[in-house]
DNA sequence: TTGAAAGCGGTACCAC
DNA sequence: GTGGTACCGCTTTCAA
């Protein structure tokens, strides 16, 4: 099962099938397919450890994501570190920041491919702006994995995210549980017309449902990750129902709606459930302000984007087009055990993340 | 960097420094330190890609756990092989499962032992028992790493788990979220005289008086994981307690609480919390019988132990004493996406049940 | 006790 | 187009 098994049973040297295999250029297309045939009926399988032994050849994967917000952002970066790690030296993982989701990526992307990068792991701020882009390096043979949030019609390779319905499913499931007596609930999303926020809208009600409608939907707010407007429009949703029972905030944009409701005296009247992990969160969790903060699994997702590029990249395995991490709740008595496992500095601001190798 | 830089700098071969590096037998104790001092002062790290394809030598795991409950140690196994996957085939994993907790993993563990495996994973069913044989193994330089429960005052390398006062913790405050007008609540355990179950009560209890112990244990029940016990002792709380609005079974001892509740009738005026998945417990999940499930993670909790006894196999590094994953909620809306990412015939029926501790 | 040298399975280069 | 071969870093054997 080795280049020289194949060599042998062709009568062929080490050379020839290195160069059948690896598609070079210089070799009779005959003696190609071949090569290519025995190495299948062999079962041929590269060993690595001597390919990258002699090579040298280094596998870099250019990972771009935001600065903010920093403790998921970095945990995302954690969990790719983590799941190289068992492959370096062999892979090499470039980390590139840019201040804010959208803001800068697309330039990172050109610059990143232009150096010469064998994969991206990346979340798309804005997936239109990217499309192009991801085109450009899939016809290069550069494969794009997206995290968080996809973009969709794209050639990229595969996306890593909690499944959208699903979040909003548990979301209102709990709701529900919490709020066994029924009444009104209020939805903050950003913009309905993205399709994550749309279909977590549906997995919430779909679960309200479930409970027989007890349990109904009093407004459905854009905020369009806006803080003020956020603020401003959650006072207008407290005033104009006075006796709102709970408030899933479906986008990370939960502190403006928090703090409206505790501008109005409403906190202790209200079952509030929000998104994801961040400093400024942890102390309402603390305190039973918010009963729950759905969770996407930062860690998790890099471990799993990090996996399927590099199967790709060595393999040439294709992953399933979606791949799903399964959101989980994280309430004040599990909170201590996610702060610990998260990148150390979880409720100090992060600084500069910068280029960083592994 | 390399054994060479080594050699050079010191004048010697690299026969020498690999016989000092190594401990091997047959060299003269000054040129070791000479060597290893050297070593330390160039930063050496070994390429384990050379190493492996020279020396064809395989680290071999065993991994000795129960079949039954298959669902939940097929995952925990599953776990194992995907973190082993990346290494191979520098490591190899030798599965031994035998029927039940505690029977037969003594004679499985000296059989392993005996056949000079590397290193092992283990859930200790009797950690009395096991204890000698662990102390056997480490005097023989043979690390265990213990699964799910521990084994402790042994030599065990560390122990992977889900930190038992957080899981009772998460039930309570689910518990109390579900109740929000309080009431009574029902605590089901194995044995308080074990320690991982007395934590879980301790956990549970600390969640109650968090909300100011509006919810109260009407009883705390020790079934000591027998099916007939477990009924006997549910029917008889519940009818000491007609107004009982919860229960917490915290052993995998569930399905006999479940079916008493049942044929009480009393199903509908209760929220019921149990601990792992398993195929029974499914269907409760899907109609609601069952508001949430705490999920000890086993596909985590296998990838932690492997990757602990690998670093410790390899580098030499040992890991904290306990290694701890965060149990986690599962309800209906995210139990579908659980249910896929375990292993194949998640919802066929089981055999027997049998006794699991947890 | 130590040194020299032969590979492990690939890759890459040079000569034909 | 193809064959031959040096070599990646380490382990291991054999000779000194």
């Amino acid at each position: 099962m080795g280049i020289k098994d194949i060599a042998r049973a062709l009568g062929v040297s080490t050379g020839t099938v290195d160069r059948a295999l690896h598609a070079k250029p210089g070799i009779n297309p005959m003696t190609r397919t071949r090569v290519l045939r025995m190495a299948e009926s062999l079962g041929y399988r590269p060993n690595l450890a001597a390919r990258h032994l002699k090579s040298r050849k280094v596998l870099r994967i250019t990972v771009n994501l935001p600065r903010e917000i920093a403790l998921f952002w970095d945990s995302l970066r954690e969990g790719i570190r983590e799941a190289a790690t068992p492959f370096a030296p062999a892979l090499e993982v470039e980390f590139a920041s840019y201040p804010r989701l959208g803001e800068g990526d697309v330039a990172a992307f050109e610059r990143a491919l232009a150096s010469g990068t064998n994969g991206f792991i990346v979340a798309p701020g804005d997936p239109v702006a990217l499309r192009p882009h991801i085109r450009t390096a899939a016809q290069r043979g550069v494969p794009v994995v997206c995290v968080v949030t996809d973009a969709p019609d794209t050639q990229r390779l595969t996306s890593v995210s909690a499944d959208p319905y699903t979040v909003g499913a548990v979301a209102g499931e709990f709701l529900t549980r919490c709020l066994p007596g029924g009444g009104e609930v209020g939805f903050f999303t950003g913009w309905l017309a993205t399709q994550d926020h749309a279909d977590k809208l549906r997995g919430f009600e779909q679960s309200l449902a479930h409970d027989g409608h007890k349990l109904r939907v009093a407004g459905v707010v854009e905020a369009h990750d806006d803080e003020r407007e956020g603020h401003r429009r959650a006072l207008a949703l407290l005033e104009a129902h006075p006796d709102l029972k709970g408030i899933y905030v479906s986008t990370v944009n939960s502190l403006p709606v928090l703090r409206a409701a505790e501008e109005l005296g409403r906190l202790s009247t209200l079952t509030i459930v929000t998104t994801d992990l961040f400093p400024d969160l942890v102390g309402w969790i603390r305190r039973g302000a918010v009963a729950a903060t759905v969770y996407q699994r930062p860690i998790s997702q890099g471990r799993l984007a990090l996996q399927a590029l590099y199967q790709f990249l060595v393999d040439g395995t294709c992953p399933p087009p979606k791949l799903h991490v399964v959101p989980i709740l994280v309430m004040r008595s599990n909170l201590e055990l996610f702060l610990e496992r998260l990148p150390a500095d979880a409720e100090a601001p992060a600084g500069e993340p910068g280029v960083v190798r592994t």
